[in-house]
This record gives structure tokens, sequence and C-alpha cells, in this order.
DNA sequence: GCGCTTATCGCAC
DNA sequence: GTGCGATAAGCGC
């Protein structure tokens, strides 16, 4: 990661970085952002999160709108932190869900790349 | 309606 | 070269 990172994780951040506050995107938009169906992929890259502070990975969630692993899936407290700053932000979250998805629902467009 | 399994792609070691 | 990983979708019962 030294040099020329993969287009593909540096695409990932980009649309990561791209989702504004109050906002979340899903692995799915991400992957067709991409024009991949690699769901699993994104989330390899956003794991290794080589800028974790500027790429908000907890606002990426599945395409249910249920915040998947972030720190979650090691930190049960922290997702909730996280789903708590994410409410404060106005979106709506419950139970590591997000409620209102459809009105947070970040998509990406081919011109975002 | 709910649950489990399979398919897919890329990154890291 | 191999394994694993933050999913998604489909099919079955």
């Amino acid at each position: 990661m030294t040099k020329a990172p993969s287009n593909f994780a540096k695409q990932v951040y980009a649309l990561t970085k791209q989702v504004p506050a109050g906002q979340v995107t899903t692995y799915k938009a991400l992957a067709q952002a991409l024009g991949t169906k690699a769901y699993r992929a994104i989330g390899q890259v956003l794991r290794c999160n080589p800028q974790a502070p500027i790429i908000p990975c907890h606002r990426v969630v599945a395409s249910n709108g249920l915040l998947h692993g972030f720190n979650g899936s090691q930190s049960q407290p922290a997702l909730t932190k996280k789903a708590n700053l994410l409410k404060k932000e106005g979106v709506r979250v419950q139970n590591n869900r997000i409620v209102n998805l459809n009105s947070v629902l970040f998509t990406f467009t081919r011109q975002s790349l």
C-alpha cells in the first residue's frame, strides 16, 4: 500500500468519503457504483481502512440498513456509540439498524467516479 | 415467513 | 497461490 493503491480500493475510499453526514450508504450501492458484485471485496477494503478517520466506515451499512461489522462485530458498545452518533447526524438508528434508511440512504452515481 | 446455503471479487499473507 | 472477509441473493421448507 505504498504505491498506487488498487483502483478498486481507491474508488471505495473515495465513495465512502463522499457520504455526507446524516446519510449512509450500502455495500450494494458501492458495488453498483463500481460496477461490481464484490460486496465483500468492498468490505474487505473498508476493513483495512487505511484512512480510518477519513473514511467513515460506520456510515456504510448492509443493503438492509443493518449496521454491519465496523467495530461492532467486535465491540458492541462502540457500535452503539456510532449508531448514536449517526442518530445525532440525522440518521435514525435503532437497535443497530437504520430506521429511515430510505430517507438517509445515499446512493452513488457513475459520475461519482 | 424465516433460515440456510451458495456465488462473487478483491485484498492481505 | 491460498484463505478469508463488514454481503447479497436465491431457494427450500
